[in-house]
RNA sequence: GCCCGAAUGGCGGAACUGGUAGACGCAAGGGACUUAAAAUCCCUCGGAGUUCAUCUCUAUGCGAGUUCAAUUCUCGCUUCGGGCACCA
């Protein structure tokens, strides 16, 4: 026996397979109005060499989604490509003296065999990459018309310098001040950029957080936090003696009688004028200078500690006419609000701490209810509710109608109304690399700012360019590139030679995918029949990481193209799984800690099913998973003797197919046939909308387990050919979306001439799920004491009798009287002495 | 500091709507087969006790509470992970 029977070939099994799905390309997709649509997504990857674990992970869930919907009947869109701009390509360029071009497209066609290697169901004809020109000319264009718009527009400004990558990077590219992909501090820095007004969709990004309730909460609360909206009031302050005013935003208007100075960013230009060509000029300018080298050199999570200076000048309350002093303060932030704050040390921590430190008077007028506040004796800010005192004529109401009180006679009274501030500002989008998409934009001295024309798109990357470590942008040192003529006037002009974020081109390829590839989008940007036949997006799965970055810059680009007139949704993501990372001996792997686990060496060892199974069965998805080698040969084994089962029983379970089941089902026959049915309706459940594929591949466990040993040679009697086959089929369809290679050719060998990829889903007789008899646990006070064998559906009236006449329950209640018996039909019956 | 999330055997993890805690897998121990090993198959496997059984006690981070009954619900803590952090 062990001779002739065959070995799990996974390598030519996998590879006929592999062989046959490309060439008859079976995941090609196209509209089909009987069938539902389903679009699943994985996170397109960086073409950065090789795929690792994570990516296995990721494409092997997206993949297993793809394969069950389409049993389902669905009509599945799953596509696949490349994320192809970005730094790593140039700077191995300058490394290894090649072009970031040839890198990136070498990269690329390797990693695509890597991924058909693990058998995923893509439509490759639909296969992108974001460095092509007929990808990122209709960026172009959109960034064009963004511009027109004025949802793109340049400014200067102070952005984040990351040195080790010579470039500014978006706020949301910074991590707690730290550069997302190199990981060194960035530093702040003046430079012109050009920025996206996603500052405009703020309130609807957020708005729009309540209407997914198909994405984990926390990334919805990260997205939330990141547009940081606080309700308050804007109130202009006149400053003393000066035609100036101050204007300052806050979210607790009715503190306003409670405000005795101001504060100011040290930058806020009223700082300069005030203290211009006053003895404290000096001090000031070195204090504003101070400041802001301290906060460069702040480590990130450090907090600096209070500090201010007086600026010599007042402003007065408008209320009540007091003069309020002027500090500027280091923890003010020009950036937020209008860079001013209205200083109320008795109802705000920060404000009393520097009033301590400067000694400046603290005037509570907001007193928590039953109790009165003395502003020399007070430890802390009392920043909670209250009734309001020493307001002038607000005193004696409830803080929260004092604010709209007060905002409202500001706004009559012409100097202040109410005001919505977001934390969020806009997405600075330029770049200074080469290896991104050209900003479409040519600079005039006679004409100032001109859009490139759309006949003149795409901007192509120069070619011939030198990459050297020196610092500058390869572009901006390419005068053939930089040097154009004018638009308007024909006169010599200058391109912009900053390239864009690429998270641009990830903001929208989504949306390309539905197209890619027809003839209708090689001359536009999107089809947009296509777009609106596919979009949204039903289940998109990726990491955690980019829950603010890629995912808040995707939401806002949906909702231009949508404004611009392309798409016609509103989200683009409906379902969202944030898939845990991978990791081993505890921590992620990584080169530096050895503990890199190759996803192509175990795709060797064991085949890519093994691989498949294995991560979805060490954990659930959204979870970190420990990857564990030996785990990795249980499911290898688990894998082997289905295989082995199936080649043993070869002739018995194809003859299973001449005969119906049995009329009656009965011992053997019946367990394995209850068995194959209950774990039909498990793997579906599970397959369905929860994702616990860890459980699923339980259920098919706990199948083949009772399959072998009901077939083992010592059993008495064996099960049925018909109920066996029945098992088998129901193993092997069940398995597929997770291990499809073996699983298809099972399906051959056991005599299917139609290929199992084109077969629907087993369906679960809800009749063979009913168990013969049940147990029904027997309680004493709580405690587990008897079990009873009865047939589901005895009698409450009954278990009780049963549970009551029970041996070894009479002897643990004895003499007590019982008070009270609990049964759960077919589950349990308690009783209480 | 604030906001989330988690905590179950040696390990990864199960447990429907409060109803037999530990499914499934890994590791470990014992056995069968073998000249031997690998592979494979069988048995045991939270802890303690014991009369070795269809036994008892104990056990889901800790402490209370609700309930006939709590891994599950409530409150308070501890630890770990993640996010935000001078945001006015």
């Amino acid at each position: 026996m062990n001779t002739v029977q065959a070995r799990y070939d996974f390598t030519a099994i996998e590879e006929k397979w592999r062989t046959h799905w490309l060439a008859t390309k079976t995941w090609k997709v196209t509209p089909d109005l009987t069938r539902k649509k389903y679009y699943v997504l994985s996170m397109f990857p960086y073409p950065s060499g090789r795929i690792h674990m994570g990516h296995v992970r990721n494409y092997t869930i997206g993949d297993v989604i793809a394969r069950y919907r389409r049993m389902r009947g669905d009509n599945v869109l799953h596509p696949m490509g490349w994320d192809a701009f970005g730094l790593p390509a140039e700077n191995a360029a300058i490394k290894h003296h090649t072009h970031p071009a040839q890198w990136t497209y070498e990269n690329i066609d390797y990693m695509r065999i890597q991924l058909q290697r693990l058998g995923l169901s893509y439509d490759w004809d639909r296969e992108l990459a974001t460095c092509d020109a007929s990808y990122y000319r209709w960026e172009q264009l959109f960034f064009i018309q963004m511009y027109e718009k004025g949802l793109a527009y340049r400014k200067m400004t102070t952005v984040n310098w990351c040195d080790p990558c010579q470039t500014v990077l978006a706020n949301e590219q910074v991590i707690a001040g730290i550069c997302w992909r190199c990981e060194t501090q960035v530093t702040p820095r003046q430079m012109q950029g050009w920025f996206l007004k996603i500052t405009d969709y703020a309130e609807e990004l957020l708005a729009g957080c309540d209407q997914l309730p198909g994405w984990p909460e926390k990334v919805l609360t990260m997205q939330r936090n990141w547009i940081g909206k606080s309700i308050g009031a804007e109130i202009e302050f006149r400053v003393a003696g000066r035609q100036s005013t101050l204007r300052i935003f806050t979210t607790r208007p009715d503190t306003i009688f409670g405000a005795t100075f101001m504060s100011l960013a040290p930058e806020h230009p009223l700082v300069t004028e005030l203290s211009k060509n006053t003895d404290r000029e000096a001090e000031i300018t070195t204090f504003i200078q101070r400041t802001a080298a301290a906060r460069r050199q702040l480590k990130p999570g450090e907090e600096a500690r209070i500090e201010g200076i007086f600026t010599g000048g007042f402003c007065l309350n408008p209320f009540t006419g007091a003069e309020l002093p002027i500090y500027a303060a280091n923890f003010v932030l020009m950036e937020y609000g209008t860079g001013a704050v209205m200083a109320v040390p008795a109802h705000d921590q920060r404000d009393f701490e520097f009033a301590r430190q400067y000694n400046l008077p603290i005037t509570p007028v907001v007193h928590p209810y039953g109790e009165k506040l003395d502003g020399k004796t007070l430890s802390a800010a009392h920043e909670g509710p209250g009734i309001l005192a020493d307001s002038g004529e607000f005193s004696g109401l409830d803080w929260k109608a004092a604010q709209k009180a007060i905002t409202s006679k500001a706004a009559q009274k012409g100097f202040g109304q109410p005001k919505v501030t977001y934390r969020l500002r806009d997405w600075g989008i330029s770049r200074q690399r080469y290896w991104g998409t050209p900003i479409p934009i040519i600079y005039c001295d006679q004409c100032g700012t001109q859009t490139v024309p759309s006949e003149q798109l795409p901007v192509r990357l120069p070619t011939g360019v030198k990459f050297k470590k020196s610092g500058r942008s390869p572009l901006s040192a390419l005068a053939s590139f930089g040097d154009t003529t004018c638009p308007t006037c024909r006169g010599p002009a200058q391109r912009e030679t900053d390239t864009m974020d690429t998270f641009m081109e990830s903001s929208w390829y989504f949306a390309r995918y539905t197209c890619q590839g027809s003839p209708g989008c090689s001359e536009a940007s999107l089809d947009q029949q296509e777009a609106a036949h596919w979009l949204p997006v039903d289940q998109y799965i990726g990491g955690v990481e980019h829950a603010i970055l890629h995912l808040l810059y995707a939401r806002f680009y949906t909702k231009v193209l949508r404004d611009l007139g392309y798409l016609t949704i509103d989200e683009p993501f409906i379902n969202l799984l944030t898939q845990g990372m991978v990791i081993k001996d505890g921590a992620k792997m990584s080169k530096s800690k050895g503990n890199v686990v190759d996803p192509h060496e175990l795709i060797n060892k064991y085949g890519a099913d093994t691989v498949r199974l294995f991560s979805m069965f060490a954990a659930p998805p959204e979870r970190d998973l420990e990857w564990n080698n030996q785990g990795v040969e249980g499911a290898f084994r688990f894998l082997s003797r289905i295989h082995h089962f199936v080649h043993e029983q070869l002739t018995p379970i194809r003859h299973g197919a001449d005969h119906d089941l049995p009329a009656t089902i009965s011992g053997a026959n019946r367990t394995l046939h209850r068995k194959t049915h209950q774990t039909i309706s498990k793997v579906t459940k599970d397959l369905d909308g929860a994702f616990h594929f860890n459980t699923a591949i339980s259920a098919v466990m706990e199948l083949v387990n009772t399959l072998l040993a009901l077939n083992n040679p010592e059993a008495e009697r064996k099960p049925d050919p018909t109920v066996n086959r029945r098992a088998v089929e129901a193993i092997i369809a069940l398995l597929f979306p997770m291990a499809p290679h073996l699983c298809a050719e099972l399906w051959e060998e056991i005599g299917h001439d139609q290929p199992l990829d084109t077969l629907s889903w087993p369906e679960y007789d809800p009749e063979a799920l009913k168990e013969d008899e049940t147990t029904v646990i027997i309680q004493v006070k709580g405690k587990l004491r008897s079990r009873l064998q009865v047939a589901p559906g005895t009698s409450d009236k009954e278990l009780q009798k049963l549970a009551l006449a029970d041996d070894r329950v009479k002897g643990f209640i004895g003499a007590a009287q019982v008070r009270k018996i609990i049964v759960v039909p077919d589950k349990l019956v308690n009783i209480v002495i």
